[in-house]
DNA sequence: TAGTTTTATGTAAGCGCTTACATTAACTTT
DNA sequence: AAAGTTAATGTAAGCGCTTACATAAAACTA
């Protein structure tokens, strides 16, 4: 491989003379330069970017940690993070934390001593002080899908309790009065702020949270079905379930399917997430649409501009869910 | 942060001994070696990969290039990945082709530049004497998903042919004779094998392949959605549709539902990639398993065996897909 | 005990870049 | 035309490690 020492002989210059080319952020003579480029292009040469990580202290590498790397909901925000920092011409560095939180921190910890020079972060195990804790430390981390007031800047989120609210009182308009709600796991930030929206559109109409028909699923497909199962035996009636997300939902529907019940017209039906699969069952799934995407993308813009000081992306860390109204939810039967 | 210098200074030894018990390849004194150990602990010493990197010529780092990050097809095996190299203590580094081919090429450059030890690769567009070419270079390369002859041991591939082989007999051993076959892009090769093994199945069941009833997909849900519409308008009958992927059957699926279609009563399915969503379908979907996860593993365990030689892993590379039965496919009607 | 081998540690030369500073060349001034 | 500016390029000191080689200390030989 050549270096940038072969470079600099073929072209006649020193080595300085080189790097500026390669930077262009020194003024070189256009007559130089060309004979740089020439001399590049003739040994194929390619920077040595660990040298040049070591040089600048800049590794143009941005971590990114999420929970998991499969699943609907991870993949397109990796790929909008993955598009903006290419383009940036930075790496990404992936690690997963499996919401465990040792893991979560094996990966802050490994993606740091990676040299990376942001981190972005899809975590909900470790607990907001060692969040705020790292913030302080050295290497910028933007965080995606979680709020912590110290560091509100920080923070790409979705208000959730907006989009619990707007699937709840989306079945409530239809007339339904008894509600059953499948919860994400409540050690999770989205799963309370979820259940908050649901509540208050619950307030909203006069009507009462009933525990019996509450259950906290883990927002998978299959603790929706067991979420359901478990929710057919309970001795109370319910016109509609409200599920918060949309694997869940539709592990919930499978089941009353399986029993032969006809959705929605036994039961409703509402998601969140809007993951591109519920589309394709029927009945199409009524969800919250959830901008992970555009929640990746603006995480990665984020650090091109903060932390690379592009100056051209705007950012903005505050975004808002809408309902999508499919067919899985429909007027009671009366 | 601290650096190897300060370490020696506080444990009152060389560089080079510091050195020597992070990479404990010499001989160093147990009671030195606790010195430097607490030293390195006081000072909360983590090395500075960068340039471990630069001096020993070896990123740590294997670049991942993948057609997409989303999609149920390339999570699973991402995770595997990223799993298997951590415990390796290896970084992954992604990046995403897009099944473009000069998005591709694009992609390993953008991996080599960056010093990646190995290259792991999901392509499709580019040809096989670019891959060939590269296999030549530096960087030693392994592939997922492809066989090439020459490079035969580079590849971690499934048997496609076979694939689309059990599909296509397990519908025609249901006493179907009239069946459509909905494929995924004819310039990938696994769609081409798995075409190939449904011709098989045909032939052995004395069935002509019938040119009419076969629709060129794109894998995706809506391309299964859109091949079922123009199937249907076919004036041809026909009582089972074998789909080269799961995603594509539920669109196909989606549409015949939409349609008032009892399925498989009136319409048997099967599919291919075993992915998770459509067994929360209903009916279920019967499929042909791919071991993508698998897969996944293996290429990362032959990149820790051939390329940093550990010399646990076993490593295989070719791999049978086999029959998932469950409910879409069934009897044709009589 | 002197000589030899083995083992543990130190010395110093890179790895391929970046960048502060020094130098030289090329213009402006007056 | 001499002095003062400015622009272009070169020099060399790192960045934080690894590792071949040199050296010193310890452990055997006979």
């Amino acid at each position: 491989m050549a270096t940038i020492y072969d470079v600099s002989v073929l072209a006649g210059v020193s080595l300085a003379t080189v790097s500026r080319v390669m930077n262009n952020n020194t003024k070189v003579s256009e007559k130089t330069k060309q004979k740089v480029l020439s001399a590049m292009d003739q040994l194929g040469y390619r920077p040595n970017t660990i040298a040049q990580s070591l040089a600048s202290s800049r590794s143009n590498s941005v971590g990114v940690l999420v929970s998991q790397l499969d699943g609907p909901f991870y993949g397109p925000m990796m790929t909008e993070i993955e598009t903006a920092l290419r383009a940036g011409n930075k790496h990404v560095i992936i690690a997963a934390g499996h919401s465990d939180e040792s893991q979560e921190r094996d990966g802050v910890d490994f993606l740091i001593s990676r040299g990376c020079d942001a981190l972005i972060l899809d975590v909900e195990a470790v607990d907001d002080e060692y969040l705020i804790k790292l913030h302080q430390g050295n290497t910028p981390i933007v965080l995606i899908n979680r709020y912590i007031d110290e560091i509100s800047e920080r923070c790409v989120y979705l208000d959730n309790e907006l989009g619990g609210y707007l699937a709840t009182k989306h079945v409530l308009q239809h007339g339904h009065k008894q509600l059953a709600y499948i919860s994400g796991p409540m050690f999770k930030l989205d799963s309370k702020d979820r259940l908050l929206g649901h509540k208050r559109a619950l307030t909203e109409f006069n009507l009462a949270f009933e525990q019996e028909l509450f259950y906290e699923g883990n927002y998978k497909e299959q603790g929706g079905s067991q979420a359901m199962d478990a929710l057919l035996k309970v001795n109370k009636p319910f016109t509609a379930v409200v599920c918060a997300n949309d694997q869940m939902a539709s592990g919930a529907i499978a089941v009353c399917l399986e029993k032969g019940m006809s959705i929605p017209e036994e039961l409703s039906f509402v998601g969140y997430d809007n993951i591109p699969f519920p589309q394709y069952i029927s009945p199409k799934l009524t969800t919250v649409n959830n901008p992970i995407h555009e929640m990746g993308k603006m995480a990665a813009l984020w650090v091109l501009k903060h932390v690379y000081n592009d100056p051209k992306p705007i950012v903005e860390n505050t975004f808002s869910p809408n309902l999508i109204v499919r067919d899985s939810a429909t007027k009671p039967i009366s």
